[in-house]
DNA sequence: ATTCGTATGGTTGTCGACAGTCCACGGGAG
DNA sequence: CTCCCGTGGACTGTCGACAACCATACGAAT
């Protein structure tokens, strides 16, 4: 019943019914909830660690405020955890690719379906890029992507500004570079990333520019 | 208090002093911390994500028994996660390392203390890498390397194999690489972790062909 | 008017108790 | 003797209650 709390809370933050900087009292949770204390005390936890809840102790938990920083964060933190997976699956005897296929069928089904990106195609970008962390062989590092996968899948839903002509072939070219053992696919993987990273950089400086006319 | 416990757990972890496999029973330990339950039940949470301990619903909590591919994986995880904070802070401005330079200081004070690895030793080692990671700006990969300290605090402990001649002046290369902003510097760091994860991978073979004696 | 001290409401930290679940042991049938 | 089923014990999951703590609002003194 905390997986269910913790579906609830992760959800509602994500969608962004519970605004960002909103305290989580747990009382009032659980009662919204229809759960007792320790629910939620434990789904808040959870949160914690995926970095949608800030904490302090005797002060309670609230929804994060993503800065735009925290934003390209995410991706600084994928980069080097998705490149290292790549330089691990290339270091090792070529993996099965079967599901890494499987996702990129489903990502082009999706993305072909919905012209642009959906909460099933966010689902599907994900579970590419989680079967390719997964195919290194290295339960630490998935475990460390799984972590990033809620702020990423936030990101990803408020933040939809991707090249959609080259959303489904971008993740077909890393497809491609894996199966054809290229040696340059860590760095194809650092690009792909880096390029929703400088559409969030850019925001970043429009952000700038704005406060700077305020002052 | 729940931090007390936490770390009077992690410690008797780290120590073997609650040897790899032991189930940890929330009321028994509560019994002898002399606290409630909750408090070692937020321990154990916080223990099962440092990686120190394994659980499954309604099974409870047990101390992982730590096999020789998870040590290497430790070190997998690490590789990517300060390579990837090497490549940050090549690709930014120079950073302060006043800091990288005092944790350096410390590990060649306590290392001349020591004619062999001890705690102190182990917590200069980990502390100039995790300045190391910091320098990098990112608090997601920051994080990611946290947790993982624990679980190599408790493989240096227990697996003090690095050639000692060279192990104070390895981390000062790595330093020196950092100031002369070298861009060779990721590669150091890798090597310098494939290091100690080769050895481990040697105890892997080693184990092999006396498993593969026994059958 | 400002600042310090106090009080008060609300929230978290912690605890023990009850209910649900899993596992191991034992008994009976084949 | 082996296998299946039932039963008991122990442990976790969950809950509500009490205590500790923090923050804010209010009042008084300077």
């Amino acid at each position: 019943m905390t997986e269910q709390v913790l579906r609830e809370l992760r959800e509602a933050i994500i969608e962004g019914r519970i605004p960002q900087g909103e305290p989580l009292r747990e009382v009032s949770l659980a009662g919204t909830l229809g759960t007792g204390r320790s629910a939620v005390r434990e789904a808040i936890r959870q949160l914690v660690q995926e970095g949608l809840v800030d904490y302090e102790p005797h002060r309670g938990a609230m929804v994060r405020v993503m800065s735009v920083a925290d934003r390209l964060d995410v991706y600084i933190a994928r980069e080097a955890i998705e490149t290292g997976a790549a330089r691990r699956i290339l270091a090792g005897p070529a993996p099965d690719l079967t599901h890494l296929r499987a996702a990129l069928e489903r990502l082009g089904q999706t993305a072909c379906d919905h012209d642009r990106i959906t909460d099933s195609v966010i689902d599907a970008d994900i579970a590419f890029h989680e079967e390719l962390v997964r195919l290194a062989g290295s339960p630490r590092l998935t475990r460390a992507h799984e972590t990033l996968a809620a702020e990423t899948r936030m990101l990803l839903r408020h933040h939809p500004a991707y090249p959609w002509a080259s959303y489904v072939t971008d993740h077909a070219q890393l497809l491609d570079a894996l199966e054809r053992r290229d040696p340059a696919t860590p760095e194809l993987v650092a690009a792909h990333l880096r390029l929703s990273a400088d559409l969030i950089a850019g925001e970043l400086a429009a952000d700038r520019k704005e406060t700077a006319r305020v002052n």
